[in-house]
DNA sequence: TAAATGACAAGTG
DNA sequence: CCACTTGCCATTT
């Protein structure tokens, strides 16, 4: 478990209810930019025992990156519980629903 | 040890 | 907007 990692983890828990973040965006700011893939290993790995918001992360054209059509599914529920929407073509409007670390800045020093 | 794989991203035409 | 290419890197075969 390398300490990249373990911001990645930290970010991702950091992602607020109804907000969502990309790969790219969680790698970059873990200080990797161009860490995707790795992201996604690690959601795989340790989702459960590091308690991440897994389905907070879709791919960088705000779409579910599942293939599964099952977990898709599921990911999709999870997420319209939150209060995101998703269009008819099963994208999600990234600038409506996309987290940045800026906003949870500003939200915590005020 | 090399090659393939993956819930990806960004650039180009 | 779509198809194709290249970059990335840990894990699996």
């Amino acid at each position: 478990m390398t300490n990249v990692s373990m911001e990645m983890i930290k970010l991702m828990k950091m992602i607020p209810k109804g907000k969502v973040a990309t790969y790219g965006q969680i790698a970059k700011m873990a200080g990797l930019s161009n860490g995707a893939r790795q992201v996604v290993r690690l959601i795989h790995t340790c989702s459960e025992k590091f308690d991440i918001p897994w389905h907070r992360i879709v791919s960088s054209k705000g779409q579910i990156g599942i293939k599964d059509p099952i977990g898709h599914n599921i990911q999709k529920q999870m997420l319209e519980k939150e209060g995101i929407n998703f269009d008819n073509q099963e994208i999600i409007d990234l600038n409506l629903f996309q987290w940045t670390f800026e906003e949870s800045e500003i939200l915590s020093e005020n």
